[in-house]
Parts: C-alpha cells; sequence; structure tokens
DNA sequence: CTGCATCACTGCAATTTTGCAGTTGCGCAA
DNA sequence: TTGCGCAACTGCAAAATTGCAGTGATGCAG
C-alpha cells in the first residue's frame, strides 16, 4: 500500500495515505538511527507515527521495509517507440534506474546512507527490490516485444522472451558496475555517475561491436 | 459523536476521535472569527481541519454547532445518596451546571465569548443546549425517584414525574439568575459567581421558608 | 532442557473516514 | 416570476483504521 507517484495534488484519501506512509517510515528510520541501546519495537513506530500497530502492517509487511521506507516497484508507461533500435539499451537502463528509485520514498538518500552504515543487513533487501524491479522491467519490455512487429518473432532463433530477458540484462550492467565501483554502502548513485557509467558503457559497446 | 470524558489515556480510538472533534472545532471557530468578508462554508473547515466534508457531518449536525463546539450533553452517574435530603437542591444546581457545562469543549470560555458577541445568534442554540441538559437531569432525577423508598410514592399527591420536575426548576434558579445578571453573552459563569449565586439563594431559601 | 515472556506478524469483525450522487433551501440575475 | 448556482446536509457503498485474539520464533531464567 505505497504511495503513488505524485505526492500532492490528488484526492484526500491519497494524501493521507502518502502522510501516513511517510509517518511510519519517518518514525521507522528515525528511531532505528537514534536509538542505540534497545531493540526498536514496531509498538513504539506506531505509537510514534500516530496510528495502530496493526496499520503499521497494513503499510509495510516488515518492521526492516518500514525502516528502509521500501515499496512496490512500479514503472512508467512505455512510450510507443521504445523499441525502435536507437538507444534501446541506454534507454532501457534509464528504465531500470527509474524503477528502481521508485521503490523509495524520494528526498532521503543521506538518512538512507546512515542507515546502510548502521544496519548492513538492509542492503540484502535492496538487493532484492532492485531485482523485483528488473523482474518488472523485463515483463513489460515482454509484453512490448510481444506487441511489436519488428520484435514479435523474437530475435534470430531466440524467443522474445529471451530477447526480453538479454535486453534487461544487458541494460543492467551500468547499475551493477556503479554500485560495484561507487560502494554499496555510501551515497546514492548521483545521476552524473550514473551519466559517467552510461558513456563509458556506450564507448565500450561501440568499440566492440 | 462527541468526544467522551476523558480526552487522554484512552484508546487510540478515542484519542483520534476527540482529536478530530477538536481540530474540527477549532478550525469552525477560528475561521469563523478570523473571517470578516466572506461566508464560511463548511468546505473551507473541512479543509482546514484535514478532513472530508462528509466526516464534518459525522461529527456535527450543523455548522453552527461545529462553531460553537456543541456536544450533546452528558451527566455523570448519580451517587447513591443523592436524593437523601439535605441539600439536595444545591446539588441539583451543581448537577444542572456540570451538564451545562459538558455540552461545550472545556477551556475555550475566552473564545465562546467572542463567538457569542460577533455571531448574537449563537445564544439561541446556547439556550437549547440549556434546555436539553435541564431535561436530561429531569430524567435522571425522575428514574432515580422512582428507584428510591422516600421518592417512589410521589410527594403529597404530587406524582414523582411533577417532584422531579419542580426539584429541577427550583434548582435552576440560581443558574438562571446567573445569567441575567452577568449578561449572557459575556464571559462563562465563573466558578466564584456560581457560588456566589448558590449562597444567595440558600440564604433567600432558609429566610422564607 | 523447559517453561515463560517478548515481539513480529496475521485474520477478522467492528468502527471510522471517504467519495459520490443526490435533495433542499435560498439569493440573484434575466 | 423563473431559472440557476451555491452551499448545507443526507444516504450509501467502498476503503482505511482499529482492537483483539491469535500463531510462531527467539531468548532467557530456573
Amino acid at each position: 500500500m505505497p504511495p503513488t507517484d505524485t505526492p500532492a495534488s490528488t484526492s484526500l484519501r491519497e494524501r493521507k495515505k502518502t502522510e501516513t506512509w511517510h509517518a511510519i517510515h519517518d518514525a521507522a528510520a528515525e528511531l532505528a538511527l537514534d536509538d542505540d541501546t534497545k531493540h526498536v519495537t514496531v509498538e513504539a513506530i506506531a505509537s510514534e507515527a500516530g496510528i495502530s500497530q496493526r496499520t503499521f502492517f497494513n503499510y509495510f509487511p516488515t518492521k526492516e521495509d518500514a525502516i528502509l521506507g521500501v515499496m512496490p516497484p512500479s514503472a512508467p508507461e512505455l512510450p510507443e517507440d521504445f523499441l525502435d533500435e536507437e538507444g534501446l539499451i541506454h534507454r532501457t537502463t534509464e528504465l531500470l534506474l527509474t524503477v528502481g528509485r521508485s521503490t523509495y520514498a524520494e528526498g532521503d538518500a543521506d538518512r538512507r546512507s546512515k542507515l546502510f552504515e548502521k544496519f548492513p543487513h538492509l542492503l540484502l533487501r535492496r538487493r532484492e527490490m532492485m531485482m523485483q524491479g528488473e523482474d518488472l522491467v523485463y515483463q513489460m519490455i515482454a509484453t512490448a516485444m510481444a506487441d511489436h512487429p519488428a520484435w514479435s518473432g523474437g530475435l534470430n532463433g531466440h524467443s522474445v522472451e529471451q530477447a526480453a530477458r538479454m535486453l534487461t540484462m544487458a541494460a543492467g550492467v551500468p547499475l551493477r558496475y556503479l554500485i560495484v565501483t561507487r560502494g554499496a554502502a555510501g551515497g546514492y548513485l548521483a545521476q552524473s555517475s550514473v551519466d559517467d557509467a552510461l558513456d563509458l558503457y556506450q564507448d565500450l559497446y561501440r568499440k566492440l561491436s
């Protein structure tokens, strides 16, 4: 039950829902960072956020997801011409990035860094979310390919599913590169770094093909 | 759907309900006092209070009641010995006062004064609530009398209902006196004034009986 | 090792809030 | 007068929140 894309200018219901979501996540993150001594309980988080324990679990399946502020990945609609050759890998990488970012609340990259520092096991959860995002992108692309005249027949004897999976994999390379080189725990994928990695990848790709 | 007696230390549900009640009342009162120019709408109040218009009407039957902060009268349980002669009228007056006060939120006597100044028609509503309170007290006393050995037979050929009604009337005298002398619109029945009136009434009563 | 407390998490029914589509009363312009 | 629009208020079904009574895992004292 995560907040949708637009935090403002929607219905009262939507606005309250994202408010509650943020209240819970903020409470959870702050308590987890502040409190060194004792275990942070769901009860404490719910109380701090001003909601019941039951409502807590209506928003987050686990306490850890609340601390991290995880939400299920969501993706924008693909433009009509998404599959039309030129720069497809690049566009897919951007898409992966967008989807990956959609699994976290915006704007608390700083706090998230501290959380990763203090609770390294959250990185595991992060990787899971990334993979869910990749899977979502794969699904979308496979569907789009099936509907696309130039792709619906597959690629050189490979199925549409295989082609979609491979494209997603290839597009994921710059991101994996980033994670490896910049350190997974640090501040989060600045756009400049992303652009850098994208350039490098393209250069390499061109040189080798 | 008014808040119950204890604003704190109850369930989360109760607490939120009184919070919402106060949010609506505060928004309504402030808007009504601040806004000279245009008509204050329910929409504006609801928006200010952060709830929907529909929820507004779950809490208050009319806009005016929201501005005034009216709630249905409520009364404490009568002690066992309530009807036992000595000082009965006095106790009933206190009960009327308690019930009368229960129809408003505590603590904004000042703002309520301003409201009465600015919107004199609210005084009509105030009188209505007073009468509802009197009626509630009458009901309680009549019920108590019917269960009481010394009263259940009525009084000197009059029915229990008649006796209860008369007692309530008599006990209401000091309060009516207060309202008349202190000006109905002004600040609200300070305890000292009430005590004064009570004393005077008792003195008069003793002298004449 | 065993009972026992604590805490994360779930299922479900009751309560509350919301959105929406009304109806009604009222002032105001054509 | 007649029609029109605004704003108070209501009925109802969908969605959100809550309380409560669980289950299961884990750690700790005896």
